[in-house]
DNA sequence: CTTACTTGAGAAAACGTTTTCTCATCGATG
DNA sequence: CATCGATGAGAAAACGTTTTCTCAAGTAAG
């Protein structure tokens, strides 16, 4: 067995036929024995395998594929060219796919239909098993005219057609979550202020936050503000809010439809010398870490669990190739509160 | 030619031997019809190909990578998790391979070996045709072992092996480029805030701010200040500079080693009643445009064209592939400032 | 009317696997 | 000793292309 090496062309790729050759078997016995499929000795079995072993033999992903018609191969198709999150999402994504032998072509596409069209056109070529469609905003599809050939397909963050199947964050149950445990801290008049009205995300925040107060018993303090998504507009709503004549009537915290909100407000907070979250606890939706972190204090805020998102879409997906009956619709997963110094202690 | 589609089997994709069935050629003929190879009469050539057209045909990528030895496809791995590197790297890789038609595989990896060999092995089998290794800083290698198959590999933000090539941005002459524009506009006493003394880019920018400052024949107002990569920093360097006893040491501009520090240190000259620009000018360096936008006044910052290094890796690494000659070691590409209004005017 | 090119088109091999047959061989059974 | 079922292993087809031959028919030249 000392000159093995000798059976594979020199500067080319090992293959089952090299492999073959090295343990005198014909190339099916090959690769059955490596597939642990068939009939044969554990004596062959075990030649084979240590064969390939030695010859460092990687089956060609793209000749099984072509024979089992399938690739292991799955699409990512976004719009979120800034990666806000859709980075999570891929991450968690991938990182599900890998263990799994599949691997992810990622295609950032601007709202550009010729574009989508280019790459949507590469992956039917390429043979891709199933498709990721990741977006910025649950309420927006993405310019997408899918091949004829059906392939399966899993909305994430994005509108997603009657009959298909997504995932985007609970919106609602993420703010009543950020709002009872407000309450929870004794905080008892809860502003909220947030982004632009025609984002859904925003109505199912606002609708969370409702929940929560009408549960406790509470009024709502006043109407939500709604804005920009920008530091800028949480600056000014901070101010804005601390101008309120009554001091007993300026809200004793405020949950913000984003962490830049979240983050303008405690500016404007700490400017007017408003201790937070001694005066007013606030608490942000998105944990984007670079934002939560560097407010102070770090800020107490939602998090969408984006990572989880993409993985359970990636696994969904799996399921719908391997043709495995799944749910239709657009499911809500579950938001997790990130509890930092910004909403105050338990002790309080 | 009313019942063409009687020629695809129902369900199932359609193949080249549909086409040729439909235009009544054989499978080789077909083949050349549709790659504009070989001879025949115009008059079949084109009927071939209006068949194709007309069945929606699709050549099977795996198939023809298998006879080409050439997937048409790039691994992109990277441990820049989060993403603020890596993430405007690959959309201008990905976006200028789409345009040649070649796809690219996304492998995010914390720098966990295991899973490292993982995503290598899975883009081994799948018979990328090179490898694009992007990370977060220029002087780390990530913890690969390559594949003993040489494969063509170019690095991109992250530390390079002898003979590789590698892409990064010119950290010095970007530095350079911002406090010469400082100085153009008048300014003499630019002090330098950066991130942590270990990292390469901290040494290079420094270097850039030196030459700069030697050149105008000014003198270096006083050693540079290394910290960390965070606004905190910032916000206490901030502080830290304005206590300086006489008036006429502080510095009337201040260039930084990120866009972190520099908003931290807008932040905290703001507190101090320091006007920005008029008093002090400050310059950031990555353009992450979430923060130089955020920050008021907007920040003047050194752009490192993310974008236009993940294109120019991707096409080195096609021209490797293709066995052209490429320029060896790593290359410093152009940075570019982005002027906004944290700088002042030229009007002044 | 041969001969010699040119031209259009198809047959077949190749790419690297998996899988379904088929076929010896062998030990056991009657 | 003939028969039978089990067992180990290989031949060949298939996946969907591309490419290299080969070949017949047509055309121009002698």
């Amino acid at each position: 067995m000392g000159k093995l090496e000798a059976y594979v062309r020199k500067g080319e790729r090992v293959t089952i036929r090299d492999v073959a050759l090295g343990a005198g078997v014909s190339v099916a016995t090959a690769s059955k024995a490596l597939n642990e499929q068939g009939r044969m000795t554990v004596e062959t079995r075990e030649r084979v395998q240590r064969v390939a072993q030695r010859l460092g033999f990687r089956p060609n992903a793209m000749a099984r594929a072509l024979v089992a018609q399938r690739s292991f191969t799955l699409g990512l198709l976004t719009n979120d060219t800034y990666g806000r999150f859709t980075l999570p999402v891929v991450a968690g994504l991938s990182a599900a796919m890998a263990d799994r032998g599949v691997s992810v072509f990622l295609c950032a596409v601007e709202d550009d239909p010729e574009r989508v069209r280019l790459n949507l056109n590469a992956m039917e070529d390429k043979r891709v098993d199933g498709l990721v469609i990741a977006g910025k905003r649950i309420d927006r599809a993405l310019p997408i005219a899918l091949p004829p050939q059906r392939m399966p397909v899993v909305y994430v963050n994005a509108a997603c057609p009657p009959q298909g199947v997504g995932f985007v964050p609970d919106d609602d149950g993420g703010a009543y979550a950020a709002v009872t445990h407000l309450l929870g801290l004794g905080r008892r008049r809860v502003t909220h202020v947030s982004g632009p009205r025609d984002f859904e995300a925003v109505g199912l925040r606002e609708q969370g936050w409702r929940r929560a107060l009408d549960e406790a018993g509470l009024p709502v303090p006043k109407a939500a503000l709604f804005g920009s998504w920008s530091e800028g507009f949480g600056y000014e709503t901070g101010h804005a809010l601390m101008r309120t004549p009554r001091a007993a009537d300026r809200p004793d915290a405020v949950f913000c439809g984003n962490d830049q909100i979240a983050r303008g407000l405690i500016d404007a907070l700490m400017h007017l010398g408003v201790r937070v979250p001694d005066d007013v606890a606030v608490v942000g939706f998105d944990n984007w870490e670079i934002f939560a972190q560097a407010t102070r204090p770090p800020l107490t805020t939602v998090d969408m669990e984006l990572k989880e998102l993409g993985s359970q879409a990636g696994l969904t997906l799996l399921d719908m190739i391997d043709g495995k009956p799944v749910t239709e619709g657009l499911q809500r997963r579950p938001c997790r509160l990130a509890v930092r110094q910004s909403c105050g202690g338990q002790a309080r």
